[in-house]
DNA sequence: AACCAGGTGAGGA
DNA sequence: TCCTCACATGGT
């Protein structure tokens, strides 16, 4: 299958959004973007107002790609309503067309589990180990690709084997999250159904009594809900985006907030409580709207990009 | 060679 | 409920 999505005026830049930090196995090789979406391999490049799709499958049509990178969204007035400052309205500005993506669920919960303490090359090096070795196959002009692992595979692995694909002390938390998601005790189908704090509840809850090893917390909880549960007020803190807000939007939070941010100095780590991470959340929805999740993108892109991180 | 990375769980105040 | 610390490992 092969077709050419004409984008018109609607604001999409292909580079930027395989590239921010959302998703982590999509190479550029030749001037395409190879990437596997659930079992189809898919090669796209962008020329202008012109996406071109080419996979194997019947399936990958220009109806699913418009889903999948949210393109029939009123991208223009979403973002009108986030530009509401300078220093968003540069991040906006430097990477217009970054869109989030909807993504398959399993997936996105266990790559950012993996991505805990570890830094993107490292984390696209860990998920394409397991991928490797869990992965089944799929062929696409005669070479071959591997497909994220299934639950199956996963909740079956031994953690020895976990840890040899670099997995390192993660190497439990995906196991036991794949027995529970495979034993069906974690219903992932349920998320995008539920509201924003329920979906949440069922990530951060839902196994806490019976076992106490899970590697969910609110951060990768919301990833998961704000990049493939559509929860688009979801707004992910990492160590990135902690340091964008202290130095752009001190004036949201509440002081004690920002001397905990502020104090994160070379040696210490950011150490917010789940009070003071939700209360972070809560304002930026305040401040941003129901598309907080967007701006947070954006920063988090912005920030990794410029020096901010050296300079604070 | 240290320090850091899309954080989280355990244990103790 | 909050704070501190360990955690595996490779990138920078």
């Amino acid at each position: 299958m092969e077709f050419t999505l004409n984008l018109a005026d609607n604001p999409f830049d292909l580079y930027a959004t395989l590239d921010s930090g959302q998703v982590f196995r999509w190479e550029l090789r030749n001037g395409w973007w190879y990437g596997i979406i659930d079992r189809e391999v898919v090669r796209l490049r962008q020329d202008g107002q012109a996406l071109t799709c080419v996979s194997s499958s019947d399936e990958m049509n220009a109806s699913f790609l418009h889903w999948y990178f949210r393109l029939d969204e009123d991208f223009k007035a979403i973002l009108s309503v986030l530009m509401k400052d300078e220093s968003i309205s540069e991040a906006v500005q430097k990477y217009y067309g970054l869109r989030l993506i909807r993504q398959p669920v399993w997936e996105c919960l266990i790559s950012f589990i993996i991505a805990t303490n570890a830094n993107i090359p490292r984390i696209r090096q860990m998920i394409s180990s397991i991928c490797e070795r869990y992965g089944n196959e799929t062929e696409f002009e005669s070479l071959h690709y591997k497909q994220f692992p299934s639950t199956a595979a996963l909740a079956k692995a031994p953690i020895k084997e976990l840890e040899d694909c670099g997995l390192g002390y993660r190497a439990r938390f995906v196991k036991n999250v794949a027995e529970s998601v495979y034993e069906g005790r974690m219903d992932l189908s349920s998320l995008s159904i539920l509201d924003y704090s329920e979906a949440r509840e069922v990530l951060l809850e839902s196994l806490r009594g019976e076992k106490s090893l899970l590697g969910i917390g609110p951060k990768v909880a919301d990833c998961v809900l704000l990049f493939s549960c559509g929860k688009d007020g979801a707004f992910p803190i990492d160590v990135w985006i902690a340091k964008a807000i202290a130095t752009y939007y001190p004036r949201l939070l509440d002081d004690s907030v920002v001397k905990k941010l502020e104090s994160n100095v070379p040696g210490k780590k950011v150490a917010l409580s789940l009070r003071d991470y939700d209360s972070i959340g809560s304002a930026m929805r305040k401040y941003f709207g129901d598309h907080a999740g967007l701006a947070q993108q954006y920063l988090f892109h912005f920030a990794r990009s410029t020096s901010l991180g050296r300079e604070l």
